[in-house]
DNA sequence: GCGATAAGATTACGCTTGTAGTCAATAAGA
DNA sequence: TCTTATTGACTACAAGCGTAATCTTATCGC
């Protein structure tokens, strides 16, 4: 599970962590129809995935049921623990920062993350 | 310039966001020796940076001074928000959740954040 | 002036990624 | 039983990426 998660996989990754196990014929169809991808590329990514172990399956009759073995949470923090360290240093604060001179940050971002904040002290 | 810019391209940019002009020597020299890069590397690599518009040169003699289009908080105010998009609805309040949840912010990034969110408040 | 150097330009090459098409086996229906 | 539809396996293929090596040309030291 140290391979990377292309952006394609990651498309298939989050059908299922949405919902599993599913089969291949599933996800195809749960997949977010902006990628407009035929059934044979949902395919490719899932043996990539399993190859990659990133997902595994079990058989069920003549066909596979998919299921992720990396846990979203993990992979979401991971992603986020690199971009952080890659362009700000390894510190949040930074980041921050940026989206608010940018205006990016919405009054109620501003005021939920407060209260995030708030309760992480208590 | 609206290509993406890969990771061994991103650490050339880093370089020339730090000092500008350069010379391609220059560049290589100043590069993060992790890399192992060879100064053909280099090279190849801001070819590849200038096909894509996110540097530019000019003459000096017989070689080039290279410095950047793309501005550093261009680049990444849009990784950023690629990420974030990608990955977290749109939302900087769920990536803030998570990295606390992990014990991935220290009590400094927290009063940091705090005061930076009260300081845009005002 | 001539050979060694240094700079840029061109070419290379295997791996990954995005996006399928084709093949083979099996199950289900006629 | 023979045909067809389904499903997974294998193959394809161009573009992008990481990582250079080689070729060409111009300059600099002798």
């Amino acid at each position: 599970m140290a391979e990377r998660i292309s952006d394609a996989e990651h498309a298939v990754m989050e059908v299922l962590w949405e919902e599993a196990p599913l089969t291949a014929q599933d996800v195809a169809e749960r997949v977010d129809p902006e990628r407009g991808w035929s059934t044979n590329t949902v395919k490719t990514l899932l043996g990539r995935l399993l190859a990659k172990e990133a997902i595994a399956h079990e058989e069920q009759g003549r066909r596979y049921l998919y299921r992720p073995l990396v846990a979203r949470d993990d992979y979401v923090v991971g992603e986020s623990r690199r971009l952080i360290d890659r362009l700000f240093g390894g510190r949040l604060t930074p980041l921050v920062a940026h989206l608010a001179e940018r205006d990016e940050l919405t009054a109620q971002d501003i005021s939920e993350i407060e209260a995030l904040l708030k309760d992480l002290k208590a």
